[in-house]
DNA sequence: ATGATTCACCTAGATTGTCTAGGTTTAATT
DNA sequence: AATTAAACCTAGACAATCTAGGTGAATCAT
């Protein structure tokens, strides 16, 4: 057998998603694109998951919706990262290194 | 704030349970303490996870148990790897680390 | 003009994995 | 003898993702 297909990894969607705004406001289905295209097809961000995770996001307070037009024309949410989204991209990011090394550290043991 | 205590990153604890298992059978108990020093006290495998997650294994036919007793003198389940399990490991190792190199991938894009 | 396709958003329900918070038994310690 | 620690186990809660649908409007092909 090839090597399974990875789905998302479970807990690193919001990281990805606050990551990509970071860059300026995005739209729901420009930003499962963008991690699409930035991760070279690697991840595939679902509409099912996606959607459910900038409410609960915006619930949280770390980005803030507009309603706008897309690039394409079409009617379209803009999300805008918040303050509050800036530090806890912060704190994600913190957080993932710390796993990659704690994991890393454990893989690489004899 | 200071950056919150990570939990467990979900989907790696079948990764990190076949790699310590590598070097030999260990007892369930074991494992969770191994995995705990490796990564330098930052990975805490409680044991509502690691159980459920050892009888996935074995059903799934990468790991295999027997009675035994521990180094501390106690009635012990040792389980040790199987064929498929090496296979496994080898699998989930490899998506390993495609993920993080896909999930850095879109963490460096400006 | 009409029909098909694509963009963009949305959601209910299933599934899965982890955690909380208990519990049991037996050996070692005090 | 009583307490603690090692080791195992489990039910139920919770959270995140996925499956598999659905809607409406703009664009494209004919």
């Amino acid at each position: 057998m090839p090597p399974k297909k990875p789905e998302l990894l479970s807990g690193t969607l919001d990281l990805l998603i606050l990551r990509v705004l970071n860059g300026g406001p995005l739209h729901g289905f420009a930003i499962a694109e963008r991690i699409h295209v930035l991760s070279r097809e690697v991840l595939t961000v679902e509409e099912g998951s996606l959607y459910p995770a900038l409410y609960r996001m915006e619930a949280k307070g770390w980005i803030e919706p507009e309603w706008g037009i897309s690039p394409r024309g079409r009617r379209a949410k803009l999300y805008a990262l918040t303050k509050d989204g800036r530090k806890q991209l912060a704190n994600e990011q913190q957080i993932w290194s710390q796993m990659v090394f704690a994991i890393g550290d454990v893989l690489k043991n004899t």
